[in-house]
DNA sequence: AATAATTGTTAGCAAAGGCTAAACTATTTG
DNA sequence: CAAATAGTTTAGCCTTTGCTAACAATTATT
């Protein structure tokens, strides 16, 4: 065993940042993320689908390159795999509709994504602001942070 | 142009979700979170590897491994990366340093680590949930939040 | 009806981030 | 010091998510 203590670097610079979590804590922490990334794409299109449906009463493909900024192309593939995955069905030239289960990820992910916006909002960030980190954010917030993001939003606008 | 209105939906249905935001706006939530996509992981490793340093005094690709629960292939590979990117130095067999580009990106992503993580502990998430939370939300909080959440963390607990 | 514009699909490419298996190097142990 | 163990690297594979370019189908305009 080789003596690792190279600078025993004062205890005085350390104020800063937590102790190290024991290993399997911390791995479970990365995997929780490397799982949340699986899954974030095909929920903002279903979510996205759904909330064109219910604001436009269409969605098309182009509009969602369009809203997302990304080719038409990349649609158009998603688009296969959404239906693969039982979530869409989708008539070429036609708008795409949400499956049953779907509607339930689309209300799901509407509804998670809803609390973590009013939160930043309630909590005083800008909208512009509050959206942006809303739509990255909402994937990565557990459901016990949900739910005390949910009971702070009420209690601080009724 | 077709008519979209299909059924018009009662309004009553409707005190879920906010309107759409304009294509411009909504196109960059989209764009922010993929950007956050593109430098997470280099971020992730760099932090770590700046906490193992500081820690531990050495950072190893084993541990490094073991810690983000991943082949000692896939880190192996990374460091290569981080190596092109000028982030850190590495000898075969050696434990890895920071340069000094590298140490700033760790001690920035410790900092806003930090900052959210004690945030989620000030609103009352437990501790495991908000290692968890903090690991993911960390690469999509705005500067603006930030300073939001760090100033609401600092007036709940002096 | 013919043409133009829009919308959708397909093919082929690339980078990122995983993996396993095999080879190689270093360290620890008998 | 030889053998065993632990750590590191490389090669080759796969999936996901993006892109552009070319083509096809639909819809809108003249
Ligand atoms: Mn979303
Ligand atoms: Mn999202
Ligand atoms: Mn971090
Ligand atoms: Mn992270």
């Amino acid at each position: 065993m080789s003596d690792h203590e190279q600078q025993p670097l004062p205890p005085t610079s350390r104020q800063s940042g937590d102790a190290l979590p024991p290993v399997e804590q911390h791995a479970q922490q990365y995997e929780t993320v490397r799982n949340a990334h699986e899954t974030e794409l095909i929920e903002d299109y279903v979510e996205l689908i759904g909330d064109l449906l219910r604001h436009r009463g269409e969605a098309r493909a182009a509009d969602i390159a369009s809203r997302m900024a990304v080719s038409q192309a990349t649609v158009s593939k998603m688009i296969r795999r959404l239906n693969e995955l039982g979530l869409v069905t989708s008539r070429p030239y036609r708008s795409l509709f949400l499956t049953e289960e779907g509607q339930r990820m689309a209300e799901t992910s509407r509804a998670r994504h809803d609390i973590v916006l009013h939160f930043l909002r309630a909590l005083g960030v800008r909208d512009t602001t509050a959206r942006i980190d809303a739509e990255g954010m909402e994937h990565h917030v557990s459901d016990e942070t949900l739910t005390i993001m949910q009971r702070f939003t009420e209690s601080h606008q009724p």
